[in-house]
DNA sequence: TTGGGACTAGAGCGATCACTCTACGCCGAG
DNA sequence: CTCGGCGTAGAGTGATCGCTCTAGTCCCAA
């Protein structure tokens, strides 16, 4: 792995624990196992920068995921069972840090720094239209109804389970967003 | 109104915005016009114990709003799609801005300060708690799994909301929490 | 009138913040 | 072997952090 690498792992991970406001740079290039002055070398932007870059890549991977669980001509209904139910074996295994490594830094920065909020509703909405072509090709015609509602009802849970320390919020979340999926499909 | 009552509902609404290490307690004194000795005497465990109150405080308000929009005998199923509506406008109308004042706060804290993340679960708790009874009045024997599935579509849609500045999600997630309770009413 | 607690008031503390600066090691090109 | 630039390395910058401290003001009770 690259040093540039290792800074933008490094930072998604304390930014799903801490935020943005709550990571200090000291604390990335320590995580990170480089000095200062690579930092800069590497985001000449520096901690914005570091910041917009992290949540692009983090929003790659977890589109990854997407693709893991929806993809190969997967049901639909099952694979968003599925995925929730991974998503809580996740969060506990994780001891509830990092659940979603955009949520916690979208929020405190929604309304204070627009570079960063933009990069957070970019990676949302491409997430939104990458699970919308998987409900069309499950047979809903009309889905961003449905993708909304499957997002709001996970990152909702997340919310609930990091703050409870219980991940019974995630499964319930999921069941929910199993039943709305499936009765957006229509019956043949 | 007290300085005491001035220094939280300042504080509620700088944590609303930025978070809570996005807040700084000069700012906070100076949005509620006291001095900074003034809130060591009425916090003397300082920003983490102003910041408890205030989240305790938040919560209690937002109890109130449940209140208002479930009791006196309302139906569950329009009230839930009223709620989200007022929602809807409340964040529009505060440009994006302190949609729920403990999430924001929630998430940051989850895993890196105890009592803080400790206040906002006991405020989640009895949100849930008190959402629980109105179902309950509104027919649902078992409404558990019905009101955590109803604040997840909330927070989740609030964060969805805030970060790409646009309400719809809220109006699309408040459509499928009225279908969620009212699929969980029996049948006469 | 005077004493004392509640509260206001803000200068100043060490620590930490994001960041800059200069210097040096490494390595392929000529 | 020498050069040049990429990247490593960390001490040092002013600004800001949460917080402490002492002094002063207010008002009610004795």
């Amino acid at each position: 792995m690259t040093t540039r690498e290792r800074f933008i792992t490094s930072t998604a991970e304390l930014f799903g624990r801490q935020g943005y406001t709550g990571t200090a740079v000291k604390q990335i290039v320590e995580a990170a196992g480089a000095p200062f002055g690579s930092m800069y070398h590497h985001f000449p932007g520096g901690k914005e920068q570091l910041g917009v870059d992290t949540l692009r890549w983090s929003g790659a991977i977890y589109a990854q995921l997407i693709d893991i669980f929806y993809g190969g001509g997967a049901d639909i209904v099952s694979a968003t069972a599925a995925f929730f139910d991974a998503a809580a074996d996740t969060v506990r295994d994780a001891d509830y840090a990092d659940a979603c490594p955009i949520a916690t830094v979208a929020l405190e920065v929604a309304s204070t720094n627009e570079p960063l909020r933009q990069a957070s509703a970019e990676v949302f909405e491409s997430w939104l239209a990458s699970f919308d072509d998987y409900l069309r090709i499950g047979g809903i015609a009309s889905p961003r109804d449905v993708s909304v509602s499957v997002f709001t009802l996970l990152e909702g849970a997340f919310l609930l389970a990091r703050t409870t320390r219980d991940v019974a919020p995630i499964r319930i979340a999921g069941r929910t967003a199993a039943e709305v999926v499936g009765a957006a499909i229509p019956q043949s």
